[in-house]
DNA sequence: AACCATCTACGACGTTACGTAGTAGATGCT
DNA sequence: AGCATCTACTACGTAACGTCGTAGATGGTT
């Protein structure tokens, strides 16, 4: 672990776009589909879509499988996830990380500091079960 | 306040760099001496530091002020300040805000967890001078 | 005042990411 | 075999960024 230096850059438009519309999805969507919901928001070429979900796939955003002659798309991760890891990537990048996170929770809302506490509440517990197990 | 979608860019290899030396400095410096100061890092023309510096201050990342004929420059805000930023706008981007904090509590290291306690913790006194006071 | 070192302003070029799409050829169903 | 569909690959415009050069402004020195 640890490899350093590797911020995911921020999707652009369309790839959030269609980011989106794969998060959403209960399952694996192909090109087609992923075109035709984004039909009401935007219109855009089949191949467009194509492209983009591609990209995303070099990037390892998302992963696909076929289905018959077609490629089924899907999120490689929970948007959560991303979120997480974008930034894990900004406190990485920050000099004093005590000081980043001081502010960072200085401009969370009342209810964010909430899920906060309620977060590091359940690491808590954790930590106490497997030193009870452990 | 709330003007949405405003996702900061991450910084270019060299507006980081930049940004670093500008952060480190005690007080604002002019190119010639970012210049200088990068010389064992990399060699670049004068004008290349320049050139940078002055994107950074159109992006509203750096300020600057006049100092006879020539320019110093000064980071606008903390990097501590820019990570918490952009940890504000990578949660923002999560649909499940709490889900992301879970996530995100949970790559965090120990001692980070700590250091968010302590953090919270603060917070927590804050509200409740406020609440005497107010 | 003329001169020189230095600084800035502005333009420029190559590269890469991304939005956007067309063409050619593979694939599968009827 | 034929048609609809899908993928693969290529391509082009724009914007950001790394990188610099040239021209002209500026200020100290003689």
């Amino acid at each position: 672990m640890a490899s350093e230096e590797k911020a995911p850059r921020p999707l652009g438009d369309l790839e959030r776009l269609v980011m989106e519309r794969l998060w959403a999805a209960p399952a694996a969507l192909t090109v087609r589909e992923v075109h035709e919901q984004l039909a009401d928001t935007r219109e855009l070429a089949y191949t467009t879509v194509m492209t983009v979900l591609d990209r995303l796939a070099k990037k390892k955003l998302t992963e696909r499988e076929r289905d018959g002659k077609a490629w089924r798309y899907r999120a490689a991760s929970p948007r959560e996830e991303l979120a997480a890891d974008l930034m894990r990537d900004a406190l990485d990048r920050a000099g004093d990380r005590r000081e980043a996170l001081v502010r960072f929770v200085g401009q969370v809302s009342d209810e964010e500091a909430a899920l906060l506490r309620e977060a590091l509440g359940r690491l808590e517990d954790h930590a106490e079960s497997e030193e009870r197990a452990g």
